[in-house]
DNA sequence: AGCCAGTTACTGACAAGTCAGTAAGTTAAC
DNA sequence: GTTAACTTACTGACTTGTCAGTAACTGGCT
């Protein structure tokens, strides 16, 4: 494929770098991106709307991150970052904590709409064949699986069965997701009630027989 | 509908009527969308690639359904025929035996992935703006919600809150649509025993103060 | 029984638009 | 003066939808 060898080593030259501004430029894009993902869809979301809020041609946004796809894999990286931020400083909340946590992030949902829309969309459209977002939602779900069923575990003092705790720990996580749904479409659903009164029920159902029931509250 | 006397009838022309085979024609249509649109979503989702599954051209499709979006439409209110004739004859369920058919629902389902992820992926897509699904989706989540709060209202003999069976009846049809999407992504998650341990979960908590716990099994 | 007008059920070609991605040129920061 | 950060211009692949033309079927009239 390569040619003769050139004389001697090429020196690399310096100035490899990117500018000063660049990074925050990256990140205009990436939450232009996440907005316009979350608000039509990945498939649907053109790379022309992304570069228009930022006030570039879409060639601008693929000089930066060479694809649409790599652009949506950025995206969620860039969110996950986001959310790690958020959480810095004040402990990552274990044991009932969590559940009081979820609760809250419910309560705080109503005043995201956008946002919930964008997990909501990205979330179904991954169910898709191929969808690039596949790996990172089916991730996303795992981990926050585990985490719930540990939590669950450690509330029940170890008494709750592993096949017990899982289940639980799906159904939360499902109950939370499938609620966003309806109250995306609906906003006579209650997210934050129903949300809070779910998690109640089915937190206090995984706990029978540990004698520590009704936990939250 | 029109014309029930043939004597004086006005000279109409004749041959006003479909062909016989066409019926089942548009029927496998109406399939094979369900088929694309349930696999790529409505958007992604061609007619070029409905046509060929039943073999004519995409320019065929529009002849019998007149545009993408009428299709659409046509293909949902044909599943909610199907799904009607499924109860045809049983009587359709209430009460406690409402509860016991979504448990077999999810059971049924395992069995049934790719009309699990139709259902799933054009639930997510409706949520974004103007989508042509928006309405039946939305539609569906309302008459849905009402069934299962009058029967948790019946179960509890008309003791439970109508805001506690409202909120009960959201966070049943949310766990279950949520379990769905995590079962679709990750085999490990068990749909069927997930739901069963959520919906009883529920019940039980719906019912709490009415004297009536532990509804099912 | 056979014809035939009127219609249905298509096909193939094309219009008009959107999309991601590429190549080459320009400007300004380092 | 090199190179990053763009723009403009363009390509090719797909999209839905329109249209004219054609074969096949249907129902009524002889």
């Amino acid at each position: 494929m390569d040619d003769a060898v050139p004389p001697a080593a090429p020196p690399q030259r310096r100035a490899r770098q990117p500018r000063q501004a660049t990074t925050e430029r990256r990140a205009e894009i990436l939450r232009a991106a996440a907005h316009t993902f979350g608000s039509k869809g990945y498939k649907n979301g053109s790379l022309a709307e992304v570069a228009e809020q930022v006030g570039i041609t879409h060639a601008g946004v693929l000089h930066h991150f060479g694809s649409k796809e790599a652009l949506l894999v950025e995206v969620l990286e860039y969110r996950d970052k986001e959310d790690v931020r958020d959480l810095e400083g004040q402990h990552i909340p274990d044991g009932i904590e969590l559940f009081q946590h979820l609760v809250r992030t419910a309560r705080m949902n109503v005043e995201r709409r956008g946002i919930v829309q964008g997990y909501t969309v990205l979330t179904g459209e991954s169910v898709t064949e191929d969808h690039p977002a596949r790996g990172w939602v089916t991730n996303r779900f795992t981990i926050l699986r585990g985490e719930i069923q540990a939590a669950i575990v450690e509330v029940g003092g170890g008494d709750v069965p592993a096949d017990v705790a899982a289940q639980a720990a799906s159904a939360i996580i499902g109950v939370m997701d499938g609620l966003q749904v309806q109250w995306l479409l609906d906003d006579e659903v209650d997210l934050p009630a129903a949300t809070q009164f779910a998690i109640e029920a089915i937190l206090t159902a995984a706990l029978l027989g540990t004698g520590r029931p009704h936990p939250l509250r």
